[in-house]
Parts: structure tokens; C-alpha cells; sequence
DNA sequence: CAACAATATTAGTTCACACTAATATTATTC
DNA sequence: GAATAATATTAGTGTGAACTAATATTGTTG
């Protein structure tokens, strides 16, 4: 599953607002997510899974209890995407304006 | 449809970066993806729909072809969670780092 | 080690959405 | 206005992914 897919998951966005805060263990984001979307325990964990094989999450063992906390890594691709493409359209809005310039100082002989 | 579901399309993120470029006729988008993913000119219409509905694209009647260019308004909500939650992260370091400096202090007796 | 607690995994179901095929709309040209 | 071009829409289908229920795993405590 790519970066993108993962952020389209709102139990996943939700459960990343968490883990970004502060570490939460596997059963406080459980209670959180199933009060506001009404999901169980398994649909749970399966996203975490995913939050971890995606480079979201790191986890860390606290006794039978697993500690997530964010990794920023996941956003990675994300970001380099959202950049290139802001690049790309910035630089063509610069290239209007050097344009609109240009008719400007045509326009002298009007 | 929210953005990351928006973003989450690979047909989606291919028109976006092509639009970005400079604006383009829906068929050139078509020619483009349908060769790099096989889909047929209806689909390519239906995504492009979706751009303009979420505000990822503008549209610019040329007698019966529509020019598409990019609309910076749909990555809002987008650009908004990610600085927030990088906002968390980053203060969330910052007090580790406090945290680590005054251990570090208290240490000047050992 | 039995009982319990916390979490993960597996198998199977359901539903949203991306797609095709067909058709409709809108604009141009002869 | 008929024919063509460019694009959009609609109805129907198939598939992936998110879910539940059940079970397995891992760790603690008496």
C-alpha cells in the first residue's frame, strides 16, 4: 500500500493526530478510535499493521502492552510529491508574471 | 470525496502533475494516461470531474475542448493536517530535547 | 502452569469506487 | 442542418480494502 492510500484511511489519519501527540499504546488508541467510529479492536489493530509496514508508526514493546509513536519517514514520499508538484506550478505562475511583464513594457508605445 | 481520497488515485496524482505543468486539454490528459494506464476516455472524464468537484482543477472552455490547469484551493485541507500534525511532532521532540538538556544538568553531580 | 490481559492474525463478508460500454451534450465545419 | 470532433454522463459490473467474528500469540500474575 502506497503513502497516499494510507492518509486516504480516516481511522488511520486519526490514529496518526494520536500517535503524533504522544506515544500511545495499542489499547489507548483502540478506545479512542472505537468511541468515534465505532469500529473493534481488530479493525484496529489491522490499521496499525499497516501504520507500521508503511513507515507511519514505530513501535516499541512496554511488556505485553505496544507503544506507537509517529515516524516521520511515512511522509517521505508525501511531502517530495506535494513539493515537486508546488514547484512546477509556482514556477509557471512566475513564468506568467515575467509575461505580463514583458506586455507591459510593449505596451509603453500605446 | 475528501482529499486524501482524492490524492489517493494514481490516474488522479498523474493528471495533477501534468496539469501542474501547464494547463492541458482533457484530450491531451487522455492521450497521456489512457497510454500509461489503459484506461478509456470516459474513465479519464470521470476523474477529471472529481478534480473539479474537490477544487483541484479549473476548467477553460476553448471552443469544445476544456483546458485544465491546477487549482491550489484543493490541497488546503491537505497542506492544514499535515503542518498540524507535524506541528505535534516537532513541539513533541523540542520537549524531549528540554527534557534530555535538564537530565543533562542534574547529571553535573555524578 | 492456569487464568487473565493485551494485541495480532486469519477467514470470510460487504460495500465503495474505478472501470467499460453506450449514449448524450456541446461546439465546429462543410 | 448533417457530419464530425471533443468531452461529459449514465448504468451496470468487478475488485480491493475495511470490517467482523473467531482464534492465535505474547506477556503477566497468582
Amino acid at each position: 500500500m502506497n503513502a497516499f492510500d494510507v492518509l486516504a484511511d480516516p481511522v488511520r489519519r486519526r490514529t496518526l493526530e494520536l500517535i503524533s501527540q504522544r506515544e500511545h499504546a495499542s489499547g489507548e488508541i483502540v478506545k479512542a478510535v472505537e468511541a468515534e467510529f465505532g469500529i473493534s479492536q481488530s479493525a484496529v489493530s489491522q490499521h496499525l499493521r499497516i501504520l507500521r509496514d508503511t513507515g507511519f508508526a514505530k513501535v516499541r514493546k512496554d511488556g505485553a502492552k505496544r507503544c506507537y509513536e509517529i515516524d516521520p519517514a511515512g511522509f517521505d514520499d508525501v511531502d517530495a510529491w506535494l513539493d515537486r508538484l508546488r514547484h512546477f506550478w509556482v514556477s509557471n505562475m512566475e513564468a506568467l508574471a515575467t509575461e505580463i511583464e514583458r506586455g507591459k513594457r510593449s505596451d509603453k508605445s500605446t
